[in-house]
DNA sequence: CTACCAAAATGATTTAAACTCATTTAAAAT
DNA sequence: ATTTTAAATGAGTTTAAATCATTTTGGTAG
């Protein structure tokens, strides 16, 4: 078994692994997940069916393991990607940023992500891990006070996430490549519009009064919290 | 064929069609569209295997059969579920109700949805269609003059049902009832604080001007418009 | 009423791909 | 050098989708 190697060094094993989950990868992402076939994917690995079979149960666990690595990666490029000493609304926007562009690019593999997990089980956890990353913020931002202490956290991450992956749907409809708009737009609903987008008037600071009552104005509506 | 009857009534026809998408849409709701087999499928409609194909061509195109009946109703749906005179606004949590609480109850259908477009091919017209909905809303809106007419309609469609389906998935994880905070937060962010919710103060007219103040604020931030 | 025809339905058979496992090969320990 | 254990192999098994030669059904005409 892989999983407790004692005779061979961890990391040839763990080599030939990444090499089983590259080829998945390429080959998912070049024909679907059905479209796939585990032959074709051991062939792209140089390694027997057999072999596949030895570091994923089938072929759904396979797919699982692609796309638990890409959001793992997801979340590492993500903090690389945030500032720790910019503002709520200033890291918020680099996460935007961020997400879209990346989900953008590796489109296939965020569609396949929703067949990773079979039948209304948990969510991938690293996926949960992701988004904790958009959690951190707005609590940092909680905590800095540039946020109300009681805002609703996982409904407002329900809007950042949700909207930034059906606008990727739509501009790959679209054949349209990234567009920052999306992003700017969201935050403006969202924090309200102090301005940082190109065009808008220069020298003046972002202000958190206006990201300060917007969120108050939506807490007053806020009838029952939904969690914790 | 069963595309040109001319010996047989068509309604026959039909009836038989519908109550293999009925058994299919049962299965495919119980076990998951890879769990379903098509013999079982056959089985619950009461009709031979081979019988299913001469209605579909396989089993993607049953899914896909499923999945635009369900679409089809909820357009039917949300269409009765709007009030024609009623505000741009109320329209819109109309359609934010209806929409929330339909894809809680037919989850697994929605699921699948992203399953029956193989390999990055169009969206299905039924969903298409749907969408529309609040496409007619929000364009009613600019004709009556309660929104802004440059507003970024494809955009904040992505922000509605983006964030609704994104929140049916953090309901149904948590295993939670429909919350209609989820809606009432919803347009509060997109088209701002007229309450209409429950415990709000009473005998207030929900004003436009929100409405108005918000969307133009957002308008004076969109860089480039992505469509038309 | 019976013979005829075409549409509709059937399910045994074919096909394809996921998955298994007895065997071989390679690596590590003694 | 020998033994032991891990890793890899691919021919063979299994499962389920899809096909198609045959049968059944329902309508039409003589």
């Amino acid at each position: 078994m892989p999983a407790t190697p004692r005779h061979t060094s961890r990391a040839r094993v763990e080599a030939k692994e990444s090499s089983i989950l590259d080829a998945a990868e390429k080959i998912f992402a070049q024909v679907g997940f059905d479209g796939a076939k585990v032959s074709e994917i051991a062939r792209a690995a140089s390694v027997a069916q057999g072999t596949v079979y030895l570091y994923y149960k089938n072929k759904q666990d396979l797919l699982a393991g692609v796309v638990g690595r890409f959001w793992t990666q997801l979340t590492l490029g993500a903090e690389a990607a945030i500032e720790p000493d910019a503002t709520t609304r200033e890291q918020l926007e680099q996460l935007g940023r961020y997400h879209l562009n990346s989900i953008l690019e590796q489109f296939e593999v965020v569609s396949m992500t929703y067949r990773a997990r079979p039948q209304q089980e948990q969510d991938l956890d690293q996926v949960r891990e992701y988004v904790r990353v958009f959690d951190r913020i707005m609590q940092r931002g909680v905590d800095r006070s540039e946020l109300p202490e009681d805002i609703p956290i996982g409904q407002l991450r329900d809007v950042f996430f949700g909207t930034l992956e059906f606008s990727a749907r739509t501009l790959k409809l679209r054949e349209r490549p990234y567009d920052h708009s999306v992003v700017t737009n969201l935050l403006a609903i969202m924090v309200g519009s102090s301005s940082t987008a190109a065009g808008a008037p220069k020298g003046k600071e972002p202000s958190n009064r206006d990201l300060m009552n917007t969120l108050k104005s939506i807490q007053k509506q806020l009838i029952t919290s939904s969690e914790s």
